[in-house]
DNA sequence: ATGGCTTTCTACGAAAGA
């Protein structure tokens, strides 16, 4: 009868392998019920499924050697999956992108796993390689919004969207991130009808989710380049959203924290 | 930050990340 409670987290992990003993630890404490991983770093066939085994995800991998690579993992089953979302070239050599359909009791929801591309430096061949991704992406969210499902993308896009998520404009004013043409199609994005859930959640808080190795932790120079981008069916039923800031202490960590969506169906 | 860290690879330096 009374309403279900479901568990959605976003975490670029920078390497599945290298991370999975606090990966673990963070399974059993946070207890999701779907987790949307990028930057494993792993071919599909070296994906730690045995390390994992006991918690019974179902899971799919769209990896790929030494760089890139996204999974999703899910408590429920997992169907209709798919792992690209153009008809260009673009997103074929490097693995990206995995979405599927989550079926629980009856009900459902679609989600994305996305990892963009950097892009660092402006202006080199890597920038125009995020340019033109992102507008194959762009295409493909316009063409997903208009299937009026339950829906979202969650990941690394590597866009940092607004001044209030950057600790200091001058640490990104050169960066791919915070381009005026990248941060463009951001916008756009949303302009189709997507929420930005955290954002949508928490008005004055930065949300930072990813800090570089170094001093930038201990000094909370952070950006906010992770997000949840929801349809508006699925924003109807997103309670919560906040990044876990105790996974970046953690010894040996990802660069990114994870970020995490509470849903009530 | 001009990667000053970190991870990966038929590795011992180079590439990539943001």
């Amino acid at each position: 009868m009374g309403q279900e409670k479901i568990i959605v987290c976003s975490w670029n992990v920078n390497s599945i392998r290298a991370r999975i003993s606090t990966f673990k630890e963070w399974i059993k404490e946070k207890k999701p019920d779907v987790i949307l991983l990028q930057e494993i770093k792993a071919r599909n066939e070296a994906f730690p499924y045995q390390d994992l085994a006991e918690f019974n995800y179902n899971i799919i991998v769209n990896g790929q050697k030494s760089y890139n690579g996204v999974a999703i993992m899910s408590k429920y089953p997992i169907s209709d999956v798919q792992t690209s979302f153009g008809k260009t070239e673009e997103e074929i050599p490097q693995a990206r992108y995995i979405e599927g359909w989550i079926n629980f009791k009856n009900k459902g929801l679609r989600v994305a796993s996305v990892y963009a591309p950097n892009g660092n430096p402006v202006g080199t061949e890597k920038y125009k390689y995020k340019l033109d991704w992102l507008k194959v992406f762009t295409k493909y969210a316009q063409k997903k919004i208009e299937e009026e499902e339950l829906f979202l993308f969650g990941g690394d896009f590597n866009i940092c969207p607004y001044k209030i998520d950057t600790a200091n404009e001058n640490m990104v004013e050169d960066d791919a991130i915070y381009q005026e043409e990248v941060k463009y199609i951001y916008k756009k994005i949303l302009n189709y009808g997507y929420f930005d859930a955290f954002r949508c959640l928490n008005e004055n808080q930065p949300g930072f989710t990813y800090w570089d190795y170094g001093q930038a932790f201990s000094n909370n120079l952070g950006v906010r380049i992770d997000h949840f981008l929801l349809s508006s069916y699925a924003m109807d039923k997103c309670d919560k959203v906040y990044v876990d800031i105790e996974q970046r202490k953690k010894n040996k960590p990802s660069d990114h924290a994870p970020l995490i969506a509470e849903f009530s169906f």
